[in-house]
DNA sequence: CGGTATCCATTTTGATACTG
DNA sequence: CAGTATCAAAATGGATACCG
């Protein structure tokens, strides 16, 4: 390219692609805090459902940032974590976080 | 148990609300070169219509985080710019691209 | 328990065409 | 130039119901 640009789009747009949507950011967010399995994860991301939930987490473990543990136990277990992968998006989050803070105080203050 | 930070969901939910969707980064992107006119950001914006561009564009509008100048000459000019509060993604951005680079990187390697 | 399958409503997107 | 209007198409969302 002829411009020299400090920031890249295309790297935030690949980014945007995969984390990107309703659930990613919640799901991601609830493993956080550690393995969670099926109906966990339901009960945490309140109004989800099951087929939403299984896409979201298709989708984040096809893209390696969640890993999925099946025990063959009966009834069967199923756990979900994130990958070392996964939680480099702590950083992303904590600066959505910080201007959402920001956004939320300036609509308040209207 | 140690100190971390902790991440709250809702500033990120709301932020995502925000800048969620597929025209909101590549806009923002675009003037953080500088005030555009619409035509530029329609060309910058490979692949908006001019629909999608106007919305999106109205919707930054209302959330404080685009002005829009519009010029009285013939024909008409219309220039858009950030904010100084839409300029304060510039730290997501830059978290986003970080990560992103990071993805590609490993997908490559795949 | 951990999902799929199905069906349908709603939303988002897309392609043009057209106006002030 | 800077958008609107219109209509169709596609992706997404939601409510059950059901299966291994």
């Amino acid at each position: 390219m002829e411009k020299e640009k400090f920031i890249e789009i295309q790297p935030v747009k690949d980014a945007f692609d995969i984390i990107g949507g309703k659930w990613k950011f919640p799901v991601i967010y609830s493993l956080c805090s550690g393995k969670k399995r099926f109906k966990e994860l339901e009960k945490d991301l309140n109004g989800v459902t099951p087929k939403a939930l299984t896409t979201v987490l298709k989708d984040l473990e096809m893209n390696g940032l969640v890993k999925r543990e099946v025990f063959p136990t009966v009834p069967l277990t199923v756990e979900y974590s994130l990958t070392d992968y996964g939680k480099d998006l702590k950083p992303v989050l904590l600066s959505l976080q910080e201007w959402g803070k920001k956004h939320r105080k300036r609509i308040m203050e209207k």
